[in-house]
DNA sequence: ACCGCCGGGTGCC
DNA sequence: ACCGCCGGGTGCC
């Protein structure tokens, strides 16, 4: 009987094979996160087409996982699995189960798949049920979710708990369609077995024992702990490493806290988070799902650190000291090598696509390269291959003969046999082996893990940063060391596979990624050892190219580095998750039904496994956090001071004309009560002022040459061609929805100016009866003004031309700086203005004072951009001295050290837009003490808005909460105090 | 599966 | 014997 059993299980998988084929795919694309299907066609035929048709059908509905936003529940349904000794996949007590439809099922087209978080099957539902769901499945009505609350009492089948998810629109459909063939939905009130708890930690156990009541956070409660996410992560653990020699810059004691922490996340021990160990099995007390193998482990994470706190040096610091086993990456060094630098040379034509990376890249001979690789290395990666082959060939005889196998399956068959005693209930033996779950865990891991055959780092950020890694790979890697530094960019990049993985650091962006994930470039094709995703925050959307091809990316450690890891919302954590490989949440059903659904449903418990989880993968310290008791940072010493400048007797006279005629006209309006109304006129009149105070050739051709008003309509436009006019000239205005200096500015109809997004919102907010924050006239999106920003250009070439002339304040600046010259040459110097006429204007004088300087403004192009910088941060001997900066160029990555004095020339609104400009070179890299000088005019416009400021700044400490009606009284307040009204 | 169902063997009690 | 009953074989979709 035994015998004649071994033999009918042997024919009936035989006979089952083709159709297995088939069915592995889809429990495939379960466990892999449906995005790993080269690795699984063990038992295709090498058939190119089908297997290549297959895969693409698989990811195609992979990409179609819905965003479950605004899903409801429709109610649930006590259901069955079926056949569950006929698969691997094991599901404990309260674990929650996927399903699968699987319309080519050849015994029935309605069949739905069960599967266990890691994606093994674990059976069928049954056949009248499936047929209602796939239904309901088909046409998108409901997204079906299983929950296994009872655990297996048998081998044959056990209930499974359904909740039907969708949109409210077609809840009575989903229903009646369920209804129609005998199952009726329970939708009884607020779901019985409460759908917030099922996913939480406490899970099924808390349900069984007490009710836990939840008391759902507030959004705005939501809202905070989410922002509040990436703070204080910093690792309590204060180990620090030493970096490799071969780091020529000394780490500062946090980086090496970040270098230390690195090298532990990717040498991997211990056990990810939410697992652990349950005497033989590893439990996951999140999906409680179980497994008898370690589970993986992420081998890397986000490093979120602030912006200037040294990611890259850092990033390059464990580039360099942890290659294999703790090791650092051996390098060559100079002295030892010189008799290869012909080969280098050689080399380096080929590969340099920018004449940044020529010193770097490719110095490194080849015969070098090989001579490093130690046996040791090859018997590893020798080995993998053994396995790998050994899995084909094993598929292979399968098919062949089934002589081989057989054993195999004996004991497996036998196993089987021996029925519960064996089992001890969580793990049931499948009579077959083609499929053991041991075997892809296993690939899986000797790929990541002991393929030590990788070498190369791959670091792909924004263009804008490229030029960035370059310098600091120069600038931190020591001077006699030959890295291999490859820039992958440019139409001549080097796209040899061999070639690419045998740098040792490859550099490219997400565009050149992007393009080649269509095409199919080398960047998908090797496997790295590192892959480093820059400012990785750009990659939260999962439907950009660019997100899934980084998701494409096969490698052994991964890395986030952002110093802003989330934007907006919870939804943007997932790719994060899903590119390094954070099981079970890759797979995007996982993180809704645990994370994303929970959260925003104000699931405390959902929040605490998102902050847990989070916690365990980013580091993130703020300039402001401490390492023992220690700024991380101390930044040398800031000294700010004021000095005023007096007017001459003649800029006087025409100073105290203008604004007696400004003063009567905005008097008036006061008087009236119309300010708001005339706004842009006000603007206009203060703006007039504060030219004066710079510079009287400052001054455009004003309204008052547009000749008087006659109509309403003419009296508007002219409104707005001041208020054009103020923001041509670069002034920081003030948008009075958000409070902060505008962005994207438009204009409305009334001559008010706003941010974009912010008028947007109100508009979008009020509907058809939209007012103006400002005057309450309405407003309508499509009498909206677009100012297009940087459009002053060709106004500066006419006032070069009129005969040049000085002010008081380009004499104090120019005390300044020829004081400084004299004192110290090598000093730099940032000279700041809000008007870039203004900067314009100040360039006769530098020139003929010899100085030599650059300048950068918003109208210049990103490429222009980054070469100035370059420039200016040089410290070659002649190298310029001062940059004149428009107030508003460039974003807050904005890397100026190279200045350690910086001239305010005129006073901005806003006195954040004052601070971030101060930041571009008061911050990590400068070396000197940083000296910054505010010119004030006296007895003017200017002294009162520095007052303003300091009012603005105390509100902005006391409270937010200001209304409209503040706003209205306090804009009108400061009018009236700019004017002494 | 300690079931249900199928289909062959069988046939008073 | 065109049924009932018994008991072995069998078992997801």
């Amino acid at each position: 009987m035994y015998e004649e059993g071994k033999e009918a299980v042997r024919q009936r998988e035989k006979e089952k094979l083709v159709y297995k084929r088939v069915r592995l795919m889809f429990s495939r694309r379960w466990r892999f996160g449906w995005d790993r299907f080269t690795d699984v066609d063990l038992f295709t035929d090498r058939n190119e087409s089908s297997a290549e048709s297959l895969s693409q059908a698989i990811r195609a509905a992979a990409s179609e996982e819905p965003d479950a936003d605004g899903s409801i529940l429709f109610g649930h349904l006590q259901g069955t699995v079926v056949g569950l000794r006929y698969y691997t996949g094991v599901v404990n007590q309260g674990e929650m189960v996927g399903l699968v439809r699987q319309p080519q099922n050849p015994y029935d087209t309605n069949a739905v798949m069960v599967a266990n978080v890691y994606g093994y099957q674990v059976g069928h539902i049954k056949k009248e049920l499936a047929a209602a769901m796939a239904h309901v499945m088909d046409n998108n009505l409901a997204k079906v979710e299983g929950v296994v609350h009872s655990g297996t009492k048998n081998k044959f089948y056990m209930p499974v708990m359904l909740s039907f998810w969708g949109k409210e629109e077609n809840k009575n459909a989903v229903i009646e369609c369920m209804a129609r063939r005998g199952y009726k939905l329970n939708t009884g009130g607020t779901n019985p077995i409460g759908a917030n708890q099922t996913y939480s930690s406490q899970g099924a156990r808390a349900m069984a024992s007490k009710k836990v009541v939840t008391i759902p956070l507030t959004p705005e409660e939501l809202k905070n702990a989410f922002d509040n996410l990436f703070e204080g992560l910093m690792e309590s653990k204060d180990g620090k490493k030493e970096a490799a020699k071969s780091v020529g810059t000394p780490l500062l004691p946090h980086q090496k806290q970040a270098l230390s922490w690195m090298c532990a996340r990717e040498n991997k021990s211990g056990l990810p988070p939410f697992w652990e160990r349950r005497g033989e099995l590893y439990y996951n007390s999140l999906t409680c799902f179980s497994a008898k193998e370690i589970p993986d482990r992420v081998c890397g994470g986000i490093l979120a650190d602030d912006m200037g706190l040294g990611k890259t040096l850092t990033t390059i610091a464990l580039i360099l000291t942890n290659f294999h086993k703790g090791k650092p990456l051996p390098v060559e060094t100079c002295e030892e090598q010189s008799s290869f630098v012909k080969v280098a040379s050689k080399l380096k034509g080929s590969s340099s696509a920018s004449d940044g990376t020529g010193t770097l890249c490719s110095d490194r001979p080849q015969a070098a390269l090989s001579s490093v690789e130690t046996p040791d290395l090859v018997e590893i990666t020798d080995k993998s291959e053994k396995t790998e082959s050994k899995g084909k060939k094993k598929a292979i005889k399968r098919k062949a003969s089934k002589e081989a196998p057989v054993l195999q399956e004996d004991l497996d068959f036998a196993a089987a046999l021996s029925g519960p005693a064996l089992d001890s209930g969580l793990k049931r033996k499948r009579a077959s082996k083609t499929e053991p779950p041991t075997m892809s865990l296993d690939s899986s891991m000797s790929k990541s893990g002991a393929d030590s055959s990788a070498r190369t780092t791959l670091i792909i950020c924004p263009l804008s940063v490229l030029s960035n890694w370059l310098d600091q790979f120069e600038q931190h890697v020591h001077a006699n060391v030959k890295l291999n530094v490859y820039l992958y960019y440019g139409s001549d990049r080097n796209r040899c596979k061999k070639f690419l993985s045998s740098q040792d650091v490859v550099i490219t962006t997400y565009n050149v990624l992007s393009a080649e994930f269509g095409n199919k470039g080398p960047l998908i094709a090797i496997n790295w050892l590192r892959v480093v995703l820059d400012e990785g925050h750009v990659i939260r959307n999962p439907n950009a190219l660019m997100s899934k091809a980084v998701l494409e990316l096969t490698a052994q450690r991964r890395w986030i580095l952002s110093g802003t890891p989330i934007q907006n919302s919870v939804k943007d954590l997932w790719m994060l998750l899903a590119f390094l490989r954070l099981k079970p949440f890759d797979v995007r059903e996982w993180w809704n039904r645990v994370i994303q659904r929970p959260v925003t449903q104000g699931d405390r418990g959902g929040l605490q496994n998102l902050q847990t989880l989070i916690k365990c993968i980013t580091l993130r310290r703020t300039k402001s956090s401490e390492v023992s008791g220690r700024p991380l940072v101390s930044l040398p010493d800031k000294t700010v001071c004021v000095e005023q400048v007096e007017l001459s007797q003649p800029e006087r006279e025409e100073y105290e004309l203008a604004r007696k005629e400004g003063r009567n006209i905005i008097g008036r309006y006061v008087a009236e009560g119309t300010v708001l109304r005339n706004y842009a006129d006000v603007l206009a009149i203060l703006m007039r002022l504060r030219q004066y105070c710079c510079h009287p050739d400052l001054l455009a051709k004003t309204s008052s040459d547009l000749g008087a008003p006659a109509t309403p309509a003419e009296l508007r436009e002219h409104l707005i061609e001041k208020l054009r006019m103020v923001l041509a000239s670069g002034s920081d205005e003030e948008c009075s929805v958000c409070l902060d200096s505008v962005r994207l500015p438009v204009i409305t109809h009334c001559a008010h100016v706003y941010c974009r997004p912010c008028i947007a919102q109100v508009i979008s907010t009020e509907q058809d009866t939209a007012h103006c924050p400002l005057c309450r006239s309405v407003i309508k999106t499509s009498e909206l003004v677009e100012f297009p920003q940087e459009q002053m250009e060709e106004e500066s070439l006419r006032t070069s031309s009129e005969k040049w002339r000085t002010s008081s304040k380009v004499q104090a600046l120019m005390s300044n700086l020829l004081r400084l010259r004299s004192e110290d040459s090598s000093i730099k110097c940032l000279v700041v203005s809000q008007f870039t006429r203004f900067l314009t204007i100040l360039e006769t004088p530098l020139r003929e004072n010899g100085f030599s300087f650059v300048r950068l403004d918003g109208a210049m192009t990103q490429k222009r951009r980054t070469q100035v910088i370059q420039e200016f941060q040089s410290s070659e001997v002649n190298s310029p001295v001062i940059m004149l900066l428009s107030l508003k160029a460039g974003g807050v990555g904005l890397n100026l050290t190279a200045a350690s004095h910086v001239f305010l020339m005129d006073p901005a609104w806003n006195p954040a837009t004052e601070e971030q400009c101060i930041d571009r070179c008061h911050r990590l890299g400068q070396k000197r003490k940083v000296c910054v000088t505010k010119f004030i005019v006296k007895d003017s416009v200017e002294e009162n808005m520095v007052k303003i400021q300091k009012q603005k700044q105390d509100l902005v400490e006391k409270a937010f909460g200001s209304t409209t009606i503040d706003r209205k009284a306090s804009r009108i307040n400061d009018i009236k105090a700019l004017m002494e009204l």
